[in-house]
DNA sequence: AGCGTTGTGCGAAACGTTTCGACTCCCGTA
DNA sequence: TACGGGAGTCGAAACGTTTCGCACAACGCT
C-alpha cells in the first residue's frame, strides 16, 4: 500500500502540498502539481478512503436500505439498487447495500452512527413513514425512493403516477374503449399504505374521469385466484368492460385464466395492461401484455444523485417524478363491436 | 458523535482501558469493565468504523462485484444480493454494491486499492475468469458465487448441477417418461462460457445416461420466437420426446406458444419444467410450470459467509454445492399413452 | 525604500481508534 | 525482607489523510 507520504518523498515535496496538488484544495505550482501527479501515477498511488473519511468527515459512502423481502422481490426492486449503484460509481461514490430488519429504526440508529455513511437512500417508502421521520429528526441528510404523504423540503425521486395514468387512459381510450376497470394490488399491499398502491388507484380514477370514460376499481387482487374470481365478479356487475388494467402480476395469471375460461380472447374481448411490471415479465404472457413498465434504473440513478447533490451542498430540494414507459403489447386492440356502456 | 474518549472519561479510564474493555482484546477488571460498558450505554456510543478501519487494517466491509446487467436483471441474481447482505449484516459486516463497468479488472484494482473493503464476493463466474485470477494474484481474499473451471483452493458456493438434474431427471422419469430434452440458455450465454450453462448441459445428459432413458440436447433458444423455432425442430427429428427442461424463462413462452399451436396441451402431451427459473416465475405461467428453483438467497448467505471465516483466519477452504430446489407445478405428468421410444 | 499582497510551500495538529511498552500495585516465594 | 511476576492500568505512538497557521520570496505600489 503506496500512501501519500511516499509519493510525497518521490516527489520531493511535503506530504500537505502533494494533497493540494492531488485535491487541488489550494493552489499549487504548475510544475510542482506535474512532479506530484506524475509520482502518484508512478506508484499507483490510491488515496485510502478511509483515512480521509477519518479527517473530512466525509467517506463518499450512501447506504440503500432495503426492505426484507417480502413475499419475493420483484426484478424492479432490483433495478433501484443497480442504477443507484451506477449513478452512485459514476459519481465517485460507493454504496452499501443495507437490508432492514425486524426494527428499521434501530438499524438506522446502527448504521448512522457508524460514521459510515454519509447520506441515506430509502426505498420502498410508505405514505408515514417512521424511518423518514427518524432520519429528519437525525439530521442525517437522505433520500427517498417513492415518497411519503407529505415529502415537505425532502429529495425524492418517485414514479409520476398522474401522468402514467394519464397515459393508460389515453392508450386504451385511444382505441375506442368507453370504460375501463383497474386492479389494484394486494389488499395487505394497500393496508400497508405502500404509495404506488395509493396514488395508482387515485390517479387512475383521475385520469378515467378527465377522459370522460367510466372507470371502476375496488379490486385488489393479489394471487391468479383472487385475479380470475375478481375478474368474474367485476363482468358479473359490470359486464360492459372492455379494458382492464392490472397492477399484481400474479393477479394477471388469472385474469387471463378467467377469460379463456368465459371463452374470451384477448385483445378481441378484452384489452389487458399490467401496470408497473417490467416489459420482460410482460414478454412472458401469452399474448405478450401492454405495460406500463416502470423507470426503475431511473429512479434508482436520480435517488443517488440527487442525494449526492445534497451532499455537496449546493442544491435546492428536488423532487422528480418520471412517468412509466408504456409498452404496446400484443393485448391491446379495439374494444369488440356490439357493446354498449 | 460521542467518542470514547467521552466514554473513557465518564467511566474514569484511559481511553486505552475503555477500548481494551470494550472489545476484550486485554483483560480488564471486571468491575471497570463495567463501568465502561455503562458509560457506552448511557452515552449511545458506536464506535467510528473510519478509525477503527484505518488503525487496524480491517474494514468490515465485503464488496459484492456484480455484472452489468446483460439484457435484464432476473430476480435471482437480486437474492444473491440480499441473500449476501443480510448474512454479512448478522455477522457484523457490510456489504458494497459495486456494479461491474467494462473493465472489470481496473475496476478491482481500483476498489482493492482504496482500502475500504476487506474482501470481495464475485458473481456470475465465468469458467475462465480473469477477475478471480486477478484477485488470486493481487492476494486480496475473495469468494465466489459459482466457480471457474478450476477452482483450485478458492472458496466458493455454487449450485450443485449434479445433484439438480438427477433430480429433474428422477422426477420425469418417476412418471414414466423415456426421453427428455434439454434446451440450455441461449447460445451467448453458451459461447460465453457462463457456468450454468455450461455445467447443466453436461450434467442433464450424464444423468439422463445413469437413469437409462433417452436425451436430446443441442438446442439453445434465447427468446420466445428461438423457443418455439426450436420446439418445432425437436418434435421434427424427435417426435417420441414427451418430457422438456428449459433453462431460459422466455425461450418457454415460445415452446408453450408452440405446443398450444400443434394443438397439444401440457401437460397431457407435453411435460415442461423450468430449469433455475424461481418458482415466483413459474407461477406465472398456465399451467403452472414445475420448475427447479435456484438456491440463490442461500447462495449469497453462503459465499458472504465463507468469505468471512475466511477473513476471521481460521478456516480451511470451503466450497459449497447446493441443489435447485424442485418445485412441481401443474405441468407434470405421465407421458400420453401411445408414445415409443 | 518600505510596505502590503500574492503565490507557494512547509510542518504540525487533528480525526477516533487500536496497539504496545511501561508503570504500579500486590501477592507469593525464596 | 527482598525480589520476580502477574494483573490492571495508563500514556503515547501509529494508521493515512486533510486542514490550518505560518514562513518565505517575489513583486508592485506609494
Amino acid at each position: 500500500m503506496t500512501s501519500l507520504r511516499d509519493v510525497a518523498e518521490r516527489a520531493q515535496v511535503a506530504v500537505s502540498t502533494a494533497s493540494a496538488a492531488l485535491n487541488g484544495t489550494r493552489p499549487v505550482a504548475a510544475a510542482t502539481r506535474r512532479r506530484v501527479e506524475r509520482a502518484a501515477e508512478e506508484l499507483g498511488y490510491r488515496p485510502n478512503l478511509l483515512a480521509r473519511g477519518l479527517q473530512s468527515k466525509r467517506t463518499r459512502i450512501l447506504a440503500l436500505l432495503f426492505p426484507a423481502p417480502r413475499g419475493g422481490f420483484g426484478p424492479t426492486e432490483m433495478r433501484f439498487a443497480t442504477g443507484a449503484a451506477e449513478a452512485a460509481r459514476e459519481l465517485g461514490y460507493h454504496l452499501l447495500l443495507s437490508p432492514e430488519n425486524a426494527d428499521p429504526i434501530e438499524e438506522l440508529r446502527h448504521l448512522t452512527g457508524l460514521g459510515l455513511v454519509d447520506g441515506v437512500l430509502l426505498m420502498e417508502v410508505r405514505l408515514d413513514d417512521e424511518r423518514a421521520e427518524f432520519l429528519v429528526a437525525a439530521g442525517v441528510p437522505f433520500g427517498m425512493i417513492g415518497r411519503t404523504r407529505d415529502p415537505g423540503p425532502i429529495d425524492y425521486a418517485d414514479i409520476d403516477f398522474a401522468a402514467t395514468a394519464r397515459d393508460a387512459v389515453a392508450h386504451v381510450a385511444g382505441l375506442g374503449h368507453r370504460k375501463l376497470a383497474f386492479f389494484n394490488l394486494s389488499a395487505d399491499a394497500y393496508a400497508a399504505q405502500y404509495g404506488p398502491a395509493i396514488r395508482a388507484g387515485a390517479e387512475f380514477g383521475a385520469a378515467a374521469r378527465q377522459a370522460g370514460i367510466a372507470y371502476v376499481d375496488d379490486f385488489r387482487p393479489g394471487s391468479p385466484e383472487e385475479g380470475a374470481e375478481a375478474f368474474d365478479r367485476l363482468l358479473a356487475g359490470h359486464p360492459d368492460v372492455t379494458a382492464l388494467a392490472v397492477m399484481d402480476d400474479h393477479a394477471a395469471v388469472g385474469v387471463i385464466a378467467a377469460v379463456a375460461r368465459r371463452g374470451w380472447r384477448i385483445p378481441g374481448d378484452l384489452t389487458l395492461m399490467l401496470v408497473l411490471s417490467s416489459a420482460r415479465v410482460a414478454e412472458m404472457f401469452h399474448p405478450r401484455l401492454t405495460t406500463l413498465e416502470p423507470p426503475s434504473a431511473e429512479l434508482g440513478r436520480l435517488g443517488a444523485q440527487m442525494l449526492i447533490d445534497r451532499l455537496q451542498g449546493n442544491a435546492p430540494p428536488r423532487q422528480r417524478l418520471v412517468p412509466c414507459r408504456l409498452v404496446v403489447g400484443d393485448s391491446s386492440a379495439p374494444p369488440r363491436e356490439g357493446v354498449t356502456s
